[in-house]
DNA sequence: GTATTCAGTGCCATTTTCTGGCACCATAAA
DNA sequence: TTTATGGTGCCAGAAAATGGCACTGAATAC
């Protein structure tokens, strides 16, 4: 077993225990206590931050503070984006590939050394390691991470979406709308839906939505949406 | 110097010069003759493929081939989708999650094992590891890759983009127009442009359009997106 | 045909890294 | 005080990586 492996092992280990004692910890991953204390010195080295209580009762833990600041550390808009474009570029399936860099000068300063190190092997593996920075990434605007599990199970399952709207004015309004596609006009995401209220189609910017809920009981079709052009997309779809 | 760091070394060597006799890469890595060999034997085993040539004027170099291939395999809408898809989630700002674990299974059997657990470290960094499959990803259209380079080019400086147009009849035509934003209809994606000839936006199937090319004399402003509504991106945008 | 240049292999001694065991310290709970 | 626990230093043995050497085989140059 490689030494990554088992630090590997030794960190699913304590996210899933939560807490255990280094002895434990060696039977788990198959090594000797040294060894693993070893590794969680390693770990620690890394930016792991991992708390430790000697005596009874004691034992060593990833700090739960710390795992959550690594998360939205790690995983915010600009990573998302980072890896998003680094991917499609790679497919060439999109235009913006140069923010690639320049958000990953942002997030090395976030990330433990070694997560640095596997998303370069990606982006290695993805032919985007050579691409040069022009320009950065700016603000994407901010998206509250808690709301967007209800838009997720809006668009799969068609079900309509309530939420809360703050227009550019500051006005507020309640809409329940049919999530039919997404826009991007860098740096901004929004979302095209239906109002059947208002009878037609709304943009709305997903920074400035808040409270978003699936109304289970509306299941909707998928629509034209209002292009005065050759291009009618939902005909080409299934049904 | 560590392993995984010197066998990078080396492919990105090959890269970059297209072929190396061992010697030279030894030198290029800081490494023995005899440790490059053993490094290239390990690169074949995990996927690699390698041609050398005996003899004065030989070397060895990445099979081109197979780098397509790799590429190919490994860099499909399908992967690109996948990690885009896993960032997004991760960052909740997109729907659609649960192609995650789909796409992971078909691009597992393509990729050299390394690389997958490189994504697996990646994807469980982005806390996704957990997703359980509901639907299929689907066919996402067909974009040649080739093409794409321009496109960036267009997006990033504002420039006029020229290409042939197929739409749904069959019927061709050649455009040049301002791209403004993109659009995302699950599977299909398209780029949102005015076009001055018929002064008005049109909307184009990126899989439909073939031959693109910059204008660089043609550098355009951004427009209002003709939507009937209370939002007007690039207003709010710098100007 | 001969010499030269290169990839590739097998072997081995050396070097480096990893590992486990031990002794020992510090701390907290029983 | 005893016990269970984390933590450190040290060292010898184990394992892995490395480099050197001799050699083979193939292609090219002359």
């Amino acid at each position: 077993m490689t030494i990554r492996l088992r630090h590997d092992a030794i960190v699913r280990t304590l996210r899933r225990n939560g807490t255990a004692t280094v002895e434990e910890l060696a039977q788990a991953v198959g090594a000797s206590r040294r060894t693993v204390l070893r590794d969680i010195s390693a770990l620690r080295d890394q930016g792991f931050v991992i708390h430790s209580e000697p005596g009874r009762g004691g034992g060593v833990q990833l700090d739960p503070q710390s795992v959550q600041t690594t998360a939205r550390l790690s995983v915010t808009e600009v990573f998302a984006l980072l890896i998003s474009v680094a991917a499609m570029r790679a497919a060439r399936t999109l235009p913006f590939s140069d923010l690639a860099d320049a958000g990953l000068a942002k997030i090395e300063k976030a990330l433990p050394a070694d997560k640095v190190r596997d998303l370069r092997t990606i982006l290695d593996c993805l032919h985007v390691g050579q691409l040069s920075p022009k320009q950065d990434i700016g603000d994407m605007g901010t998206i509250d991470p808690a709301l967007l599990p209800a838009f997720e199970v809006a668009f799969l399952q068609r079900l309509n979406l309530r939420f809360c709207y703050h227009d550019a004015k500051g006005a507020q309004s309640h809409r329940e709308v049919e999530p039919q596609a997404m826009l991007i006009l860098p740096p901004l995401w929004y979302l095209v839906a239906w109002d059947p209220v208002r009878d037609d189609f709304r943009h709305f910017r997903m920074d400035r939505i808040t409270s978003p809920e699936v109304n289970e009981g509306a299941r909707f079709r998928r629509r034209h949406v209002p292009f005065e052009n050759d291009v009618c997309p939902f005909n080409e779809l299934s049904p």
